[in-house]
DNA sequence: AGCGCTGGCTTTTTT
DNA sequence: AGCCAGCGCT
């Protein structure tokens, strides 16, 4: 039996907190407000927050309060699930203690929020600090996904794994195994048998390939996102060191808990392992990150996770989508097993039922879409109030030939990433080879831009500077195919210069950048788009202090899209959002359009059939329902045109709808159906016509 | 050895 | 449509 929290008995409240509801304010107010000689302490505290109940708001109101309260901001530990979560908690909260302030008359606080980030970002802050305990170099790099993913790629083809007779598992999918593995800290033939059972068969193979990745990683100072997870759990086995960092911090404050996995709980509860000062926010419901590890559990046992059983406060009232919305969502929600049980209730009055459309198509689906979107703009809603969801990113494609058609411009998350580049890769690169000569990974790709260089002939460059003890200069006795060449010569110029501690930051990437220019010349057709995207790394690489600090935030906190570079321009444009259903978290629209919600997609035909995975499945659709804030359409297609066939074949198959949408879900929807054209056939009467449509146009010029 | 081309194979979601 | 291995030409 959870304990419940009672009222505070002497509420020290500050001015504007009357406009939380009762339940926003317990959480708030947990706790005692005192400030005692050993810090100021509560004990644990679960919020169960639903989709729209003001989540954001109650975690900087708490986080103000305690500040208010008279703890040093210094002293508060908050870990959000990204950074941008991370900045907007840390904005409200400051926003907030200062209005209390003002209206006080009281002074400015010492209310700086130090320790605001993702788990990988603090667990970078506080390795730096404690690297020689640990035996590490405070200097290490940390490898984004890409470069650990060619990493692995050298150590897979330097063990033969790459000339099996059967095909070895590729380099990405290594990694996500390795990942899966350290994050749930099961045994290797667990997480195969559980998330990867077509790789079985390469049990042995992978287990060498990762001792092998592991020391390579260790020789050269390299981290990657696990290893900041990893190193930091490790620190906090030792209990000295434990006991140190956690006496860091009165109090631990965590967004998105169901979004945790093993490794990140078990440091939460080694950091505070009486719970005292930590307060946990977050929704089963919306738990979708099994496979990056996460685990639901974490959240299920949070309560009886410690001797003294966890408070918990449950929000329920929804502040954002009208009742009809939320009916649909607690329908989908009532059949989900295992849950901290919640009926969401809307604030907002009115509102029409949600939509079911079918549709004939993908191709009908597009239009579809593309009318609603128009239709919704003539009456007055922006672009950019709606947003199409999907489950997997290249579920859009159709939607977004369509959008281009008609003109209306959109920003897609999830799609490729800046960083993912070639040419990005290339300048970030030089930068991180400077930084790190050890780097093997940024020199490998470094040396193959010259001409001639090759795999062979860069290893041999990078074996001659380990034995030169990874001095830069040693890089110019280095027999390089192109050595006389004027760009080697002045590639060899430009790390040593920066490489030299006297060299300042500013302009480093400028510098980079000159130098790479002739090399995107001659490597790349489109060298005017992708010198643009450079120069807007530099743009963005001036907004960091250092250029370690620009290396490590880069890779911890890639820019979700192009269009976040692009900065402040962009905002002044309308667009329309397409977004994954994972990437949609936390956020709201007026009007939001889901696509395929057939069996295949919601649940997804990759789920596999275990009833955790399709649970979570469950839970992704409700994400994606809990997004609307006024008109929630789900599209359902037919027939789905077969990939893989010759051009205007006519494949298909018909996808049934999503088994989430039962009777009892169904009823809180309007059904609609398109009418149904039949194309197909009739573009069939004329199928032998044939016109050479690409003479016509060379016959005009 | 480098480099371009061909052909077979492909588990979604991402800090 | 993209990754990756293998082949053949330089």
């Amino acid at each position: 039996m959870p304990a419940t929290v009672a009222p505070m008995k002497p509420v020290q409240s500050f001015p504007g907190f009357d406009r939380l509801n009762e339940m926003q304010r317990r959480a708030v107010e947990y706790g005692d407000a005192r400030v005692g000689e050993r810090g100021w302490t509560s004990g644990p505290l679960l919020i169960i927050a639903g989709a729209g109940t003001g989540k954001t708001n109650t975690l900087a109101h708490r986080v103000a309060w305690l500040v208010l309260s008279g703890v040093a901001a210094a002293r508060i530990l908050l870990l959000t699930f990204t950074r941008r979560a991370a900045q907007e908690m840390t904005r409200r909260a400051q926003r907030i203690v200062d209005a209390a302030l003002r209206e006080r008359g009281t002074g400015l606080a010492a209310s700086q929020l130090r320790w605001a980030g993702t788990f990988h970002s603090i667990a970078n802050r506080l390795l730096r600090q404690y690297a020689r305990n640990l035996g590490l170099d405070p200097g290490f790099t940390v490898l984004d996904r890409g470069d650990a993913a060619d990493l692995m790629d050298v150590v897979r083809y330097e063990r033969g794994l790459s000339a099996q007779t059967r095909r070895f598992p590729r380099k990405d999918t290594c990694l996500a195994i390795y990942s899966h593995r350290v994050n749930t800290q099961c045994e290797l033939d667990a997480t195969l048998q559980e998330q990867f059972p077509w790789c079985l068969d390469w049990h042995t193979e992978l287990k060498g390939l990762y001792r092998e990745y592991v020391v390579r990683k260790q020789a050269h100072h390299l981290l990657d996102y696990d290893d900041l997870l990893l190193y930091w759990h490790i620190l906090m086995s030792d209990a000295a060191l434990a006991r140190a960092a956690g006496e860091q911090f009165d109090h631990v404050l965590v967004d998105e808990y169901q979004d945790t996995n093993t490794l990140q709980a078990e440091i939460l509860l080694r950091l505070k392992p009486d719970g005292a000062g930590l307060a946990v926010v977050g929704d089963d419901a919306q738990a979708i990150y099994s496979f990056r590890a996460a685990t639901v559990e974490n959240i299920l046992q949070f309560p009886s996770a410690f001797a003294t059983s966890a408070a918990t406060v449950t929000l329920e009232r929804n502040y954002r989508s009208t009742q009809p919305i939320l009916d649909a969502a607690n329908a989908l929600l009532s059949e989900a097993s295992r849950q901290h049980r919640k009926v969401l209730q809307a604030e907002r009055a009115g509102g029409e039922r949600p939509a079911l459309i079918s549709v004939a198509d993908l191709r009908q689906q597009a239009e579809h879409i593309v009318a609603r979107i128009l239709a919704n703009r003539e009456a007055g809603l922006m672009l950019r109030r709606q947003a199409v969801l999907f489950r997997s990113s290249h579920d859009s494609d159709l939607v977004e030939i369509e959008l281009t058609r008609h003109n209306i411009p959109f920003v897609k998350y999830g799609g490729l990433k800046f960083l993912e580049a070639a040419h990005v890769k290339d300048l970030l690169s030089v930068l991180r080879w400077a930084d790190n000569p050890r780097n093997e990974i940024a020199g490998f790709r470094v040396l193959q831009l010259m001409d001639g260089v090759g795999p062979a002939n860069a290893r041999r460059g990078l074996d001659a500077l380990a034995r030169a003890g990874f001095a830069t200069g040693a890089l110019r006795e280095i027999p390089i195919a192109s050595a006389q060449s004027m760009q080697w010569q002045a590639l060899v110029a430009l790390l040593e210069r920066l490489a030299d501690p006297a060299t300042p930051w500013a302009g480093q990437t400028r510098q980079a950048r000159e130098w790479y220019g002739p090399v995107l010349e001659q490597r790349y057709e489109s060298a005017g788009v992708r010198a643009a995207d450079l120069e807007q790394l530099e743009q963005l690489s001036t907004q960091y202090p250092s250029r370690e600090r620009f290396l490590t935030e880069l890779a911890l906190d890639p820019p979700e899209v192009s269009g976040d570079l692009a900065g402040p321009p962009l905002l002044d444009e309308d667009y329309v959002i397409l977004s994954t259903v994972h990437s949609a978290k936390g956020q709201e629209w007026d009007a939001v359009y889901v696509l395929n919600v057939t069996d295949g997609s919601f649940p997804s035909e990759f789920a596999g059939g275990k009833p955790q995975q399709i649970e979570e499945e469950r839970r992704l659709l409700y994400v994606a329902i809990t997004r609307a804030r006024a008109q929630l359409e789900l599209i359902h297609p037919l027939r789905f045109h077969m990939t893989q066939q010759p051009r205007f074949g006519d494949k298909h198959v018909y996808g049934a709808r999503s088994r989430f949408l039962t009777e009892r879900v169904l009823a809180c929807f309007r059904q609609e159906a398109t009418p149904i054209e039949e194309p197909v056939e009739t573009r069939l009467g004329a199928a032998h016509v044939q016109v050479d449509a690409g003479a016509r146009l060379r016959e005009l010029w």
